[in-house]
DNA sequence: GTCTATACAGTGATAGAC
DNA sequence: GTCTATCACTGTATAGAC
């Protein structure tokens, strides 16, 4: 049996092995162990190897949230963007379930790999939601102040509540943040 | 030339070994290239191999934060053990120079070996933040709330810091975290 | 306590048949 | 596009001489 794959439908399933393992630990035959793919198949989409893959994974994590938050958040209602950031986001990390790969990646040396692409993901999510802060009546400091406090503050949302194994710690950490937020924009 | 160590010693080297590469990226090979300590005496250490260095970093931090955090927030004058708590945090992390090798640990299936060690020292640090924030005349619940917040939001700092290259987002998240407790405790 | 030598499984990667 | 075979290398770990 020899099943035929597209690379858009392997990204996906390196990005769940990478979130669990990171980027040291995870291996070839960890990859073909869960996904069925067989190195022949991986370099045949990613000739570059595993870094490639990891940057593949990167990129398509950096898409979705380009349309998902960082667009609408720039261009849209800023009260409504900003609403569907916390429930986008709620779901995407599975309520605390899943980590980000892109912090993930930040805290080792595989941050030195992927710097540019790491660096820019959080850039734009803090601009982003500092721009919708502004439109929404914040001044351009307190936005900065704010969006920085938000992103950081779901980064270790997601730590914590992994580390004590509870995902209520990261519900709640959205709660509150969401309503600092709503506070500053009355 | 043949230098000879204690246990004691190698210890702390071995730390920041594990904060930079992870325990994955780790290899005894890079350990004996950073230290000059060969495999030989590193197994006359540590029997158990790299989980028992891993391990033996984990405890040491975890005494240190017993020490120089947690038990003057459990038992000195809440104000006082609380200001020097943020002094402490940033000098620890070197003003998110260094990261938190737990919270990092926490990330990865890393977390699966020492989960009750990872759980432990994040959980008696907010206990221990929340009784000083209780003697200091916050309500449970509110002390609660607090106290995971400052802990999630230490944790977040470091990983936006060093994602974005920029120690500067660690010391102005410490000080909004400082200040919201001070607010809090009047 | 440190060194050298060694075992052997696992690593990323490549080549060629199909 | 997938498979199998194979590469050179690095991984952790052990044993014994000094």
């Amino acid at each position: 049996m020899k099943t035929v794959h597209e690379r858009a439908d392997v990204v996906p399933l390196l990005a769940e092995i990478f979130r669990e393992l990171g980027y040291e630990g995870t291996s070839l035959s960890r990859i073909t162990e869960r996904t069925g793919i067989g190195k022949g198949s991986l370099y045949h989409f990613f000739p570059g190897g595993k870094e490639e893959m990891a940057s593949a994974v990167i990129a398509e994590i950096d898409a979705w949230f380009e349309d998902a938050i960082y667009r609408p958040l720039r261009n849209d209602d800023a009260r409504k963007a900003i609403a569907a950031m916390w429930t986008n986001v709620n779901d995407y990390f599975r309520s605390g379930g899943r980590i980000c790969l892109v912090g993930a990646f930040a805290l080792d040396h595989t941050r030195e790999r992927f710097s540019a692409a790491i660096g820019n993901y959080f850039t734009r999510w803090i601009d982003a939601l500092r721009a919708a802060l502004m439109r929404a009546g914040c001044t351009g400091e307190e936005a900065q102040a704010l969006a920085e406090e938000c992103i950081s503050g779901i980064q270790g949302a997601l730590v914590l509540s992994r580390a004590l194994g509870d995902k209520t710690v990261f519900t709640r950490s959205l709660e509150t943040l969401a309503r600092r937020l709503d506070a500053a924009v009355q």
